[in-house]
Order: structure tokens, then C-alpha cells, then sequence
DNA sequence: CCGTATCCGCCCGGATACTG
DNA sequence: CAGTATCCGGGCGGATACGG
């Protein structure tokens, strides 16, 4: 039997219903794929890892991620808040203030940030500051 | 106190340093950019995850990520290969024979991979695949 | 304060052709 | 088979200025 075709248990469950979803799954040749069409933006799981530990206003999250220009921000927000991972609650007040949260479905993806977090927390410390 | 600086206790381990090896560390305000950094690149997570069921060749591994050029699949592999986290073995034959595999330092993404790989196919089944 | 609008450089990444 | 070489277009993303 050929390795290639053999391979991945682990996405049978796509892979099984390819003939039946053609358009849709055969996008992807693993789960991983759609996967990173949702985090995989330049600053998103950056973002969604800094609303992890609660609400955070626009500017808050421009101090925690100063590399990321405005326009960058906002366009990574208005990605993350269409496909249903992040809240975006305006206070019609004067000056402006804008609340962005995680929403259940943004929760749900918490255990890959941590996983990002853990290994790279060990890889800093063990091979970058010494 | 100010909430954006009180935030993430999880990233105490990396700023405390920031004072003493500020090159390194400064580069980031939170571990997972660092992360981003190694497995970030566009075709990379997706390598690695199907590295993780064993050695592939070059061409096994074209099949499975048809969406990269040969280009980008070479470019993809020799930066992983620079950073640690595959081996890249060349047997001199004829015709050519090129093995892929993950490092002892690229099995340790593997959670990471996994967390990915299990929210990607619960994602695929619950929003997609109806 | 929270963005948008506009301009624009650059390089990512695809297509194609070619080699040891 | 496993790549390189070359060309090139599109869009990512930065800088700046402006608006509600």
C-alpha cells in the first residue's frame, strides 16, 4: 500500500466525507488547513491570545501588539470578529470606547494558544536567553 | 493599577528577563510570537503535521500539500531544517532519494499540532461538513 | 479614542522552464 | 526524483494624513 494515501488516521474524518462535500472539504488535505484560515493571520493569535485574560479596548490591545499598525489591527479585528471568534461592543460615549472579547466559539480555541504559549515559553528560555 | 500591564501572568517568565537580555527578549511581548516566528511560515504547521507519522520524501510530501509549488515547498523545508526541526537526509542515488523527518526538537510542536489538528477537524464536522 | 482613507514599496509566492 | 533559476504580478502591510 502506497505511504502517501496510507497516512493520517487522525483525518479520516474529513477525508471520509470528501466525495460527499466536494467544494467545501476538498479544500483542505487536513484539519490544519482550516485551522490556520482562521488564526493563521499575521497578528491573529496574538490577538486572541491577549483576550484571553479578559475584554480589552482598542488601544490596550495596540500597547500589547505595537508592531501591528491600526490599519493592521483593526483589519485582523473585523477577520476574527466576522468569522465569529471575537466580540466588538461599541460604548456610544464620547471619547470612543470599543470592547473586544472572546466569544464562546474564540474560547474554543484557547487550548492551541496555550499549547503556543507553553512551547514557546520553553523554547525562549532554553535556547534564547541564556 | 493599569490593566494592560497587570495582564499575563504566563508571560512573567519572559518579560521579568526583558531587563537583562533586552535584543532577544525585547523582540517580543509574548511567547507565541516567538513560536510564530519557527512554525509561523505559510505552509510550516502543515509540513510538520505530516511529518509526524514518519519520514516522507520530497514528492510524498508535494502529494499532500499540492497547494505549494516546489519552490515553496523547498524554501519551507530549508528553513525548518535551519531552525532545528526537520532533518533532511540525502541518500545518493539514482534516481535522487531526499527523506524528511521531524528532529527530537521538532517533536516537541507536536502538541501544538495536535491542539490545531483536533480543533480544525471538530470545526470541519460541526460548522462545515453539514 | 477609534478608527478610515490613501498611497505605495516590497516581497511573497505562483508559473514556467530547466538541470544533475 | 528533487530540486534550481528566472520572471513577474498581486497583495500584504507600513507610513501618513485625516475624520467622527
Amino acid at each position: 500500500m502506497n505511504q502517501v494515501e496510507s497516512n493520517h488516521s487522525r483525518t479520516a474524518v474529513c477525508t471520509e466525507k470528501k466525495e460527499n462535500t466536494d467544494k467545501l472539504s476538498s479544500k483542505y488535505n487536513c484539519p490544519i488547513e482550516a485551522t490556520l484560515d482562521l488564526i493563521g493571520g499575521k497578528y491573529k493569535s496574538i490577538i486572541l491570545w491577549h483576550l484571553t485574560n479578559g475584554t480589552l479596548r482598542f488601544n490596550e490591545l495596540s500597547k500589547v501588539i505595537p508592531q501591528a499598525t491600526p490599519k493592521m489591527l483593526t483589519q485582523q479585528l473585523r477577520e476574527l470578529e466576522n468569522d465569529g471568534l471575537v466580540n466588538r461592543v461599541v460604548y456610544p460615549v464620547i471619547p470612543p470606547k470599543v470592547e473586544y472579547s472572546l466569544t464562546d466559539f474564540g474560547k474554543s480555541i484557547i487550548p492551541i494558544l496555550d499549547s503556543m504559549c507553553t512551547w514557546g515559553t520553553r523554547y525562549l528560555r532554553d535556547f534564547k536567553c541564556d
